[in-house]
DNA sequence: GGCTATAGTTGGCACTGACAACTAACGAGG
DNA sequence: CCTCGTTAGTTGTCAGTGCCAACTATAGCC
């Protein structure tokens, strides 16, 4: 019975999975949107430049295109979100020694110094979320979001234009 | 001081878990909000438009308050939005008949088939996300979604200014 | 040396999001 | 009735986002 049948019962059962999961999402997208915004902006710097920030500081240092990819945005916001890094000196633009086209992005300590206070401040607040949960629940969890955030990368992260192959008649 | 845990180990394992969960809640927002832009703009609305019209069809009819604490938006901003959803001939304004200050928002027919499309489309996008899955797989991963974001709302809808408690000296 | 491809930047535009200042209508109290 | 405080929305302003398209500069190839 755990064959993956076409039966009209288990067509059923992915439909509603789907609109739950849907509605579900965009709850909890929706509400961490909001944390971001407002965890983030009283340090001194906007929610996308934390995003890059982070970016940054993860992978110790990007050309302006992968940290655009990483992103997941165009590359002229990329470079006017790193210009507000630049300006407020949290991040440094070098020329890449062996190619004069590339730009190496890397943040400063003072970039680093603020990226972990953000760190610890949503970390706090995370763990005011789940604390309260019983440790199987949470790590459980866990494993559940790290999955859906994979599965969803792997099939979004791919289509760049508009919504894919479905929908979208223009 | 702050949290009175059992054993050192289970502090430890909170600690893990929320760093693991940060992480990959970090990824899964991120993805979305992609999918967000990229699936959404294509149909002439943008994101923040569209979750203002899902709001409205949803519920029927709102104030323009109560609009934008749905949204979790200033009021400025979500009157502008609804501006940008009249001029387009989604959404109407109509006085309250009982408070000639409250605006009442409804969506228009257009509104609602936009929506409805919108909806098709995002529909379509989870579920070639979570086709793969094994059927219990998928219901379990509802379930916590569903969860963490009851509890997230639960703990951040609240804290309306900078980071709630810890932090943000300022 | 000239050509094409690649990496970034800049211009322009619509929109987002916040705060503050404003207008309009409701609801008491006098 | 009129005034005053409150509540609901709108408008002004400003920084930032995000896209496309046009541009500059360097690299690599013939």
């Amino acid at each position: 019975m755990t064959t993956q049948t076409a039966t009209p019962t288990a067509d059923a059962a992915l439909e509603r999975d789907t609109r739950d999961l849907y509605e579900a999402l965009t709850d909890l997208v929706r509400v961490y949107q909001f944390r971001d915004r407002n965890c983030i902006c009283c340090h001194d710097i906007s929610v996308t430049q934390c995003y890059a920030l982070d970016a940054l500081v993860r992978a110790g240092s990007l050309s302006l295109g992968s940290l655009a990819s990483t992103l997941m945005l165009d590359k002229s916001t990329t470079s006017r979100v790193v210009d507000a890094l630049d300006r407020k000196g949290y991040v440094k633009r070098t020329v890449h020694p062996d190619d004069a086209r590339v730009v190496r992005l890397t943040a400063t300590i003072r970039g680093r110094n603020l990226h972990q206070t953000i760190r610890r401040d949503l970390l706090n607040e995370e763990r005011a979320v789940i604390e309260s949960l019983p440790a199987e629940v949470r790590r459980a969890t866990v494993g559940v979001v790290r999955e859906l955030a994979k599965v969803a990368a792997k099939r979004i992260g791919r289509v760049a234009p508009c919504c894919g192959d479905d929908a979208c008649e223009t």
